[in-house]
DNA sequence: CTTGTTTGTTACCGACAGGTTACATACTTT
DNA sequence: AAAGTATGTAACCTGTCGGTAACAAACAAG
């Protein structure tokens, strides 16, 4: 360490864990990885963070996956066009974030406090655009919920299959040639749908 | 160790891999916990086979799971009650096999020649049913590669997601009523494709 | 200048992982 | 009965994990 500057010092750490989550997964944040990739002795992380897992709920904290993204639902009128929206920037948005995708990955072996609460907050988040799906588009709620997690569910899936496995249903989904196929048929769903 | 039979020994061992797998996954199983489990010194698993690697890799081709689910495709002349009927197959076996369920899991993280091989088959497979069912309806095979993805994908990971999390878009996983719920929206699905 | 506090490093501890060596005991074969 | 082989265990080795203690150096306050 050339000076000492504790707010530089935690930045370290936190970036560290942000390199390892992106490249190795949440799963591999452990005392010794991020002191040695941070360059910074472990004894320090205790002392300013307290633990691994407060350590890394200040880095979900921080950059906050997911919640930051908003979207207008009134500046639709078209529901139809609106969901189409919503499904691609989901799929880009998992298909661009590395640390997001192992976010799904740590959240189906894991539960703790900081995950929770990551899924009270999105749940909140999608039910308020399903509901205001099923209102404007008149289709039963359930139905649009079912729709929803249907597309979500499998693209989640699917991002995180995708960095071990290259193809799923002949669908190349390391290539943007199989998502857009994949898009083709999220919209002919929807063109089905809503009538 | 009671006796000196190795045929028991071998079973013991890979008796201790199934009930690990089914309760704490395939990342959990090591040669320590295997032979604490099984109650066998650990050399015999190197002895009798090799490493862990192979041990799993005699695990799954015992219970090969999946592959000896044979669908009849001739015996339906309805397309769409076959394809609902494949689906529900799909997800009963998924809810009910824990083991499956961390198979499942296991292959998000890892690639290695024993899943690459499992892949392999359940590709084939899969893709067998996809191009009947696009002969049989005159559907677009990409179209109908498209909605099994979106239903298998979303099947699985809701089914990984369901042992620790409870709710997803407002749909109880962990019970039969919120998969209903997802059962309907599919028939829905298809009704609405296959007019 | 001296005293106390913050920031930092090194070195260590016990627990447990994968993996191997050396040895004991049973069974088979001649 | 004797020799060889298959089956089993205990003990150990190395490495890594999470976690802590002891100490060094910079800085602030009196």
């Amino acid at each position: 360490m050339t000076t000492k500057d504790r707010n530089q010092t935690e930045r370290r750490i936190l970036d560290a864990v942000g390199t390892i989550v992106e490249t190795e997964g949440f799963e591999a944040v452990g005392v010794n990885a991020v002191a040695s990739a941070s360059g910074v002795s472990k004894v320090l992380i205790y002392r300013y963070f307290g633990s691994i897992e407060q350590l890394l709920a200040k880095y979900l904290e921080d950059n906050d996956f997911w919640l930051n993204t908003e979207f207008p639902i009134q500046q639709y009128d078209n529901v139809k066009e609106f969901s189409k929206a919503v499904f691609r920037a989901y799929i880009d948005m998992l298909r661009k974030s590395p640390a997001l995708r192992k976010l799904y990955r740590w959240e189906l072996t894991t539960n703790n406090p900081a995950i929770a609460g990551l899924r009270e907050r999105r749940e909140r988040t999608a039910m308020d655009i399903i509901n205001a799906v099923s209102r404007q588009s008149g289709q039963d709620i359930d139905q649009v919920a079912g729709i929803s997690t249907l597309i979500t569910g499998s693209v989640s899936y699917l991002c995180i299959l995708a960095e071990n496995c290259a193809v799923y249903n002949s669908l190349e989904i390391n290539s943007d040639s199989g998502w857009n196929k994949l898009l083709k048929t999220i919209d002919f769903m929807f063109d089905k749908i809503f009538d």
